[in-house]
DNA sequence: ACCTGAACACCGTTCAAGT
DNA sequence: ACCTGAACACCGTTCAAGT
C-alpha cells in the first residue's frame, strides 16, 4: 500500500533502463483501448514491453497507479483537441454570449475522448484525479465560466454541472452501446418472452422500445442528440442564473 | 462464458437446498457496501454462507451475474424510498407544474441510492442493465416525465438528461469524498510542493481551492447545493423546452 | 439436485540475487 | 540503477465425484 501518489514521485532521472513512464502509460492505454480494463494485467504490459512483470514495480508502485497515469494521459487529449490556441485567447475575448459555445466545445471534445476511452469513465469513480492535465482542464472550465460570469461557490457548481453531464451522458452511451452489441444473442425465444412479461406493466417504456425497434433507430445521431438536448437544457438553466443575479 | 442473460434463468424451484439467489445476492451487497469491489470475491461470498466456492455456480453462472443481481436489488430502493403511492396515483393527477418535484424526488432517492452503495456506479458502465428493478425506476421515469408533457423522442432525451445529471453528479461526488479521505497523507512536505508548483499556472483553480480550504467548507452540504444547482438547471431546460413547443 | 474437493490458469506484489 | 526469477497469497471457473 503506497503511502502517498504517484504524482510525488516523479520519473526517475534515466541512467540504464530500459523503459520509463511514459512507454508503460502507452502500452497500457493501447491494451485498455483494445481489451478493456479486463484485459490489462501487469504481466500483459510487461510482456508486450520485452521485460518481467516485476519490473514495472520500478517504475510504479501499483497497478492502480499505472491506470490514474493512464486517465491523465487521455485525459490531455481534451485540451489538446480544443487547441491551445483557445487557452490562449481566453483573456481577451469580451465574454459576451459566446461563453455558450466554448463551454459546449469543451464538453464535446470531453465526451468524444470519453467514448474513446471507455474504461477511463471506471476510473473516474474511487479516484482522485490529481494529473496535470486534470488541472488544466478544470482550468480550461473554470475560464470559460468565470468568463460568462459566474463566481465563488457557484462558479464550482456550474462547471461541476456541466462535467456531470458529460460524464453522465457518456456513461450511459457507453452502457447503451454494449448493450445492443450484446441484444444480437437476446434474439431468441425466451428473451422475448423475459421482455414481453417485462414491459407488461410497463406500457411507457414497452412504447418507447417499440418506437426505437421499428425506426430502426440511428445510434450515433440519437446519443448525439441527446447529449446536445441535456448540454441545452444545462446551458439555459446557467444563462438563467447568470441574468437573475 | 454465459450465452444468455441472468433474467433469463429464473431462479430454480427449491429441493435440497441450502441457499438461493437472493441469499448471495445480499451477501454480495453486504460485502460491497463494508468494502467495496475489491473486497467481493466468490470464495468470500461462499465463505460467508458456509459452503464451497463452487457451490455459487449452481445458482450463478459467473461473478459478472451476481454483480448484475446485486446492482438491480439496490436499484429497488429508489421506488421504495419514493414509496409505491406516487407510483399508484401517477395517473391521477392532473400534470400541472408539479411534474418538477417529482422528478426532483424521483432523482434525489436516485443519488441517495448511489451514494449509499459507490460501487453501484461502476456497475453503470459497461454492463446492460435489464433487471425488473431498473425497468420499474425506467417506467417511473418517463411516467413523471409524460405527465409533464413530454412525448416521443423528447420523452427519452428528458429522462436521460435527468438521469445523466444524477449519475454524473454521483461519480463525481464519490470521487471527491474519497480524495478528501486521501488527502490526509497529503499533508507532507512533497505534496504542498506538488500543489504549489501545479497550480501556479492554474489561477482559478487555485482561487478555487484556497476558497474550500479557509472556509473550512461543510462537505455535505456542499455536495447538496451542487446538486440542487445541477438539477436546478436541467428542470429549467426542460420547462423552457416545454412551453416552446 | 445440490455441494465438495481439487485442480487449472491466471492474478498483483515482493524480493533476493544478478548485472 | 535496473532487471530477472521465483515465490507468496490470492483470484474465477470447471468438473469429477460424492450424497
Amino acid at each position: 500500500m503506497p503511502t502517498s501518489s504517484v504524482w510525488l514521485r516523479p520519473d526517475r532521472p534515466p541512467r540504464d533502463r530500459r523503459l520509463d513512464r511514459a512507454e508503460l502509460v502507452r502500452r497500457a492505454v493501447a491494451i485498455l483501448d483494445a481489451e478493456g480494463r479486463a484485459g490489462l494485467s501487469m504481466r500483459r504490459v510487461a510482456g508486450e514491453l520485452g521485460v518481467t512483470a516485476g519490473a514495472l514495480y520500478w517504475y510504479v508502485a501499483t497497478k492502480d497507479e499505472l491506470l490514474e497515469l493512464a486517465f491523465d494521459d487521455v485525459l490531455g487529449e481534451v485540451l489538446a483537441e480544443i487547441g491551445p490556441a483557445a487557452e490562449a485567447r481566453r483573456p481577451a475575448d469580451g465574454g459576451g454570449g459566446e461563453w455558450r459555445e466554448r463551454v459546449a466545445a469543451l464538453a464535446s471534445a470531453h465526451r468524444g475522448m470519453l467514448l474513446r476511452h471507455p474504461w477511463a469513465l471506471t476510473d473516474l469513480v474511487g479516484q482522485p484525479n490529481l494529473g496535470p492535465n486534470a488541472f488544466a482542464l478544470a482550468e480550461a472550465g473554470l475560464g470559460a465560466l468565470s468568463a460568462a460570469g459566474f463566481a465563488g461557490a457557484d462558479l464550482d457548481a456550474a462547471l461541476a454541472a456541466v462535467n456531470d453531464h458529460v460524464v453522465g451522458a457518456a456513461t450511459a452511451e457507453v452502457a447503451w452501446r454494449a448493450a445492443l452489441e450484446r441484444s444480437g444473442r437476446w434474439r431468441d425465444e425466451a428473451a422475448a418472452d423475459y421482455l414481453r412479461r417485462a414491459t407488461e406493466r410497463h406500457p411507457l417504456l414497452a412504447r418507447r422500445m417499440a418506437a426505437d425497434a421499428s425506426a430502426g433507430l440511428d445510434v450515433d445521431r440519437e446519443c448525439d442528440r441527446r447529449f446536445a438536448f441535456g448540454l441545452g437544457c444545462v446551458l439555459d438553466g446557467l444563462a438563467a442564473r447568470l441574468t437573475a443575479e
